[in-house]
DNA sequence: AAAGGATTCAAACGAGTGTTTAAACTAACT
DNA sequence: AGTTAGTTTAAACACTCGTTTGAATCCTTT
């Protein structure tokens, strides 16, 4: 077992177990035991458990927030070069696609989309402040571009329901691995295709809602 | 001080810490220092944590559940008088707007708000399972409800959206205790009363999406 | 005023936490 | 083959946690 791979089984294993039981019900005895390294391994790799974490989250977080910004800049662009304002559906497609689309490659993927989407009600602020501060340009961004899809819409509005859209995502992304939600006598939820598409109309309607 | 009081400031400052650091996270020893009542205080009179826990969510829970679960019946026995059926706006309505006039019936139910809606997302199924099974018979009455408001929506759609319309509430009731979300350049969130008419028509526009 | 049950208190217990240490081991390069 | 830098290992450290204990105190009832 080399350097790199007692890294990545370190990351992996922090990804699923952040994700399952969240940062601080996850000791270091049990993380490294199920990635089979050293309890010392995670300190000499990474300092600390918390600086673990901000790998965990930076090692996919950074690129994904690199496409999702090429993609909404990409729609603005084509709005101004049509002289026409953007379409807010567009917006909000080219921020939330990226996600679920990275959701979908892979099974370690969507564990981290779950510890993302955990992230924003997390009561402990050594995890929601770092995920908070690597989301905010794009937030920013998307907060600027949706003000010219809907310039009538007031900004501290617009703010309000914007945070109803990151609450909602949120949730959808963490709540996959929860089967104490799954009820007898209630249907069970959509796959993740059709969960992309819902999430997307959902939002839209309700950012748009007059 | 006695019996009463000793239980109640308990209760009270439980309350607030959990909402704001979460369950784990607050130590019996902090809580009771906060609460001025002595270490051993919270076995002898609740047992354990956990069951602290149960008591704090029981105590305003199981009434606001009550009101809840009347107000939406009485939408659903009008639209039967009147033969016609139920509105969806309406029963959300009656599932959302409980919650949010109990939340500004003082700064101690604030916290507790804070802290339902932020069970939702616990990781930590001491919290979560104990929550959802309180509120799981509400939110079957809610979904059928919302069958016969809603006819020609597929069930499982219903139901997803339904989960979004959760998630929603949830983050827009715990993050009002969050500095760390208002961000320089970006407008201020709205106030509390007009949060619950925001609240309401996201997620009753979002139900409705076409 | 005395008795007795309820409550408070300081102290300790055992278990679990993240982190550090120093020795043992591995692999590559001179 | 020997040296050196990088990595793994077992053990220990210092600390915090929820809980328990038994004596001290309070309050009500007789």
């Amino acid at each position: 077992m080399s350097h790199a791979d007692t890294k990545t089984r370190i990351m992996d294993t922090a990804t699923q177990l952040f994700a399952r039981d969240g940062f601080h019900l996850t000791s270091l005895r049990t993380l490294t035991e199920q990635a089979n390294v050293n309890l010392a391994a995670v300190n000499y790799h990474f300092g600390t458990k918390e600086e673990l974490l901000q790998a965990v989250i930076s090692r996919h977080l950074l690129p994904l927030n690199n496409i999702r910004q090429q993609k909404i800049e990409a729609v603005l662009a084509q709005a101004e070069a049509d002289n026409k304002p953007p379409v807010a559906k567009d917006l909000l497609h080219a921020f939330i696609k990226p996600t679920l689309d990275f959701r979908n490659s892979g099974p370690g993927a969507k564990d981290f989309i779950a510890l993302i989407g955990r992230s924003l009600s997390e009561p402990d602020e050594t995890v929601r402040i770092y995920f908070i501060q690597q989301i905010l340009p794009i937030f920013k961004l998307l907060f600027t571009g949706l003000q010219k899809a809907l310039p009538e819409l007031p900004a501290n509005i617009l703010m309000t329901r914007l945070q109803f859209t990151l609450g909602t995502m949120g949730h959808a992304m963490s709540s996959n691995l929860r089967p104490d939600q799954m009820v007898p006598g209630l249907p069970e939820m959509l796959s993740a295709d059709e969960l992309a598409k819902e999430l997307i109309n959902f939002v839209t309607s309700g950012l748009e809602a007059p």
